[in-house]
DNA sequence: TCCCATGATTGTTA
DNA sequence: TAACAATCATGGGA
């Protein structure tokens, strides 16, 4: 649960705190005549059209707390529904900005209210005053509208604190909402194994592509920055400890091979009734490319012939890549870590980091196109 | 309650 | 600016 009840007291009190000052201290009747003259000592101080103000408008609007009603639909809580990649879990959290910034919301409205009234009804007391005034001396209609000028600005000077104060309070509960999401959630197993396949399967060059990150966001109900940190963390955590890491690379091999053999059988298949240059009906797995053409060139790839330039569709290239590691494994391959493994660390160099992401011949493909991964040819 | 796994954050580097 | 490395903080199993 994102709040205690504690924390909720806590937080209300400071909303109030923040909130009711500005409204209280300014209000009542003697102090505000002799308020009104600190005004006109000051008021040639003033300059009306405030930016700071517009600002302050600007992001009560956008909050939702000046304006029409917003379903709860502040900018935070966008975001923050956005990051959690619409996770049920936060619909409660969500819940709950709603709920104080609604209260935010009431408090700033009645405050309002009550601000207005109390300038309005001040301003008639000035004017009674002055009324009784013109009895003893003469008041011109330009003093008068002088005077209610001065306590116009001032009331508005006095809405100005209430409007930083909201502000405030948002940026607070915004601020307390915004670091709820450092919660840790973990990903779906779904989500999980997506991205570990990813990342086996591209195990030369694990650094998809914005694209790819894309895919594998949409694909994971996650964001691309989530993409980004788990394959930061992924690379960093397997080479760190590839000896822990080798029966799950394994696994993912084996799944990987048994899709990438299924994939290579269809294009043989293809390729004996089809011309080459002829497009096949695509391939299977999880990071398809639409441009099944891939599979024959890649099928010349695993013959040993090597096809520089080619067209290389991603998913397949890695399945056939997997396939490899499968067939070399087969044949008794043994990386020396002592692990009867498919996977060996020979993909990272000397320097203990992965062969330059930035520019393996395998990657800067010149055709490649969107949608594309880096793909795994290194080895 | 402890401990490990893991997602997120932060500072550094190239 | 992306990636790395270290670290934090939470989740979840034992």
């Amino acid at each position: 649960m994102l709040h205690t009840n504690e924390n909720a007291d806590f937080e209300l009190k400071i909303i109030l705190r923040l909130l009711c000052p500005a409204l209280h201290c300014h209000v009542d009747g003697i102090f505000l005549i002799l308020y009104l003259v600190s005004c006109i000592r000051g008021a040639q101080e003033e300059d009306p059209p405030d930016p700071q103000l517009m600002r302050l408008d600007n992001m009560l609007l956008a909050e939702g707390v000046s304006g029409p009603e917003k379903g709860g639909g502040s900018a935070a809580a966008a975001a923050a529904a956005a990051a959690s990649g619409g996770s049920s879990d936060n619909s409660i959290e969500h819940s709950d900005y709603r709920a104080k910034l609604t209260q935010i919301r009431q408090i700033y409205h009645t405050e309002l209210e009550k601000y207005e009234q109390a300038c309005n009804e001040f301003t008639t007391h000035v004017m009674n005053l002055l009324r009784e005034q013109s009895r003893t001396r003469p008041i011109s209609p330009k003093e008068i509208e002088r005077m209610v000028g001065i306590i116009h600005r001032k009331f508005s000077s006095i809405q100005m604190q209430l409007k930083q104060s909201t502000c405030e309070a948002v940026m607070i509960l915004r601020s307390r909402f915004l670091d709820a999401r450092r919660k840790r959630r973990n990903f779906s197993k779904q989500a999980t194994e997506i991205l570990n396949e990813y990342f086996y399967s591209h195990l030369s060059n694990p650094y998809p592509s914005e694209e790819a990150k894309e895919e594998l966001a949409k694909k994971c109900s996650i964001t691309v920055s989530q993409v980004s940190n788990w394959f930061g963390n992924k690379r960093i955590r397997y080479k760190k400890n590839i000896g822990k890491f080798q029966e799950e690379a394994n696994l993912y091999a084996a799944k990987t091979a048994v899709t990438a053999a299924h994939a290579v059988a269809a294009a043989v298949q293809n390729n004996q009734t089809n011309s080459p240059t002829t497009p096949n009906s695509g391939s299977s797995g999880s990071f398809n490319l639409p441009n099944s053409g891939d599979m024959f060139m890649n099928m010349q790839s695993l013959n040993g012939d090597s096809y520089q330039g080619s067209q290389v569709g991603a998913n397949v290239q890695s399945q056939v890549d997997t396939l490899r590691h499968v067939i070399n494994q087969t044949g008794g391959y043994s990386d020396g870590l002592g692990g009867n493994s498919l996977y060996s660390p020979h993909n990272l160099n000397a320097n203990g980091g992965w062969q330059d992401a930035t520019t393996p011949s395998s990657v800067t493909s010149p055709t490649e196109g969107p949608g594309s991964v880096h793909s795994d040819t290194s080895n």
